[in-house]
DNA sequence: ATGCCTATTGGACATCTGCGCAATAGGGTT
DNA sequence: AACCCTATTGCGCAGATGTCCAATAGGCAT
């Protein structure tokens, strides 16, 4: 096997049993085990466990933000593409979330990591900039503080997300997704229902 | 030493290295050394880690909550003390909120610690739809969902003090207080700066 | 065929973890 | 003074973890 594709194929056998037993679970032998191969070999591609748990977690946030931008596609208006952001944010699997929760608290004594998980979270605000810009811009949306409003809506989703992962049914998923929904109608002057989810429309 | 006091003091040094350490960082031995005895005498008082962690956690978050309920006497209207509630959630310290982020992180893995994780959150919750209410009630207030709304703003709020201490100056403290204020105060109908900082005013 | 380079193995090493246990010590009761 | 109860010690156990390393194998250039 290539160079090339023995990376891709740790980072991948790393991805499987992060999204199994999160960032702080995920062991040099776990890996190994998943890929069946040795525990020698991930340390004759990645020099230490923090740069394998960066680049993992680097490629499932970002494919994230990928499959959004994706369904993107087609859809032009401003309030259509936040909605299509709420449906793909809600889609997220438990999993993906708790890893985020892990990588948040593992941020702190993991350098790697925490570049990672710092660069991701800018660019989800900047990409929700982007579209309530465009919103401001042909007057469908209201809002004197597009950074902060971004930042604001950002939180909120992952505050009440975190609040399902983390406790169970404290909250449940449809609650989370159907509030931060209507935050984000209030914040950007918008009707009630204007992002509820297509399949409700 | 008597057995009471005996607990106080193996929470209070697990207290210490928990603010130092966070939670998954803190060891038997690291609280033993820290109070000066033995490995084998915090077993004889906690049967296991998950029990301590989550009893020493408790501890710091009920304290929080307790800090507010006592930040309101004197104050008996609700945008007053809505806005004690603000002033108090941002003198945080950081190493306050690491605490948190650890917790929703190891909640999945440490059952008693996600019990109590839980159940403070919900009385955060609590706390906040309460004074709402009474401001819905008195008519200062606007708010046709108290529990969908508190559960945002404190979604918020964690979601803003998490950017802060898990990813540095990405964005700065000011502005999470700020931002979370003019979030509430939308949320609740209220004039702009109904809720800025006691000492702004 | 020969030789080299590196992917890959499998295990050793030092360290850390939670937990349990036999032994001790020391204070309170009778 | 005798006794008991339990707080406390100190160590050991079994398992896990990141990292490193000598040995092997297998392909590729010569």
């Amino acid at each position: 096997m290539s160079p090339d594709d023995r990376r891709a194929a740790i980072v991948a056998a790393t991805r499987a049993v992060m999204a199994r037993n999160g960032i702080a679970g995920t062991t040099v032998r776990d890996v190994a085990a998943e890929l069946g191969t040795s525990s020698g070999l991930i340390h004759h591609y990645y020099a230490s466990m923090d740069e394998l748990l960066a680049e993992a977690f680097e490629q499932v946030a970002r494919e994230d933000l990928e499959r959004v931008r994706r369904a993107f596609a087609g859809v032009d208006d401003a309030i259509g593409r936040l909605r299509v952001f709420f449906d793909v944010y809600a889609r997220d699997d438990d999993q993906g979330i708790q890893t985020w929760l892990d990588a948040w608290s593992e941020a702190a004594r993991r350098p790697a990591l925490q570049r990672i998980s710092r660069r991701l979270n800018e660019e989800w605000q900047a990409l929700l900039a982007s579209i309530i810009g465009q919103g401001v811009a042909d007057g469908s949306m209201v809002c004197d503080d597009v950074d902060a409003v971004s930042w604001r809506i950002l939180s909120l989703l992952d505050g009440l997300a975190l609040q399902v992962v983390a406790h169970g049914d404290v909250i449940s998923l449809g609650e989370a997704d159907a509030w931060s929904r209507a935050g984000a109608e209030r914040e950007l002057g918008l009707p009630s229902g204007a992002l509820s989810l297509a399949l409700a429309r």
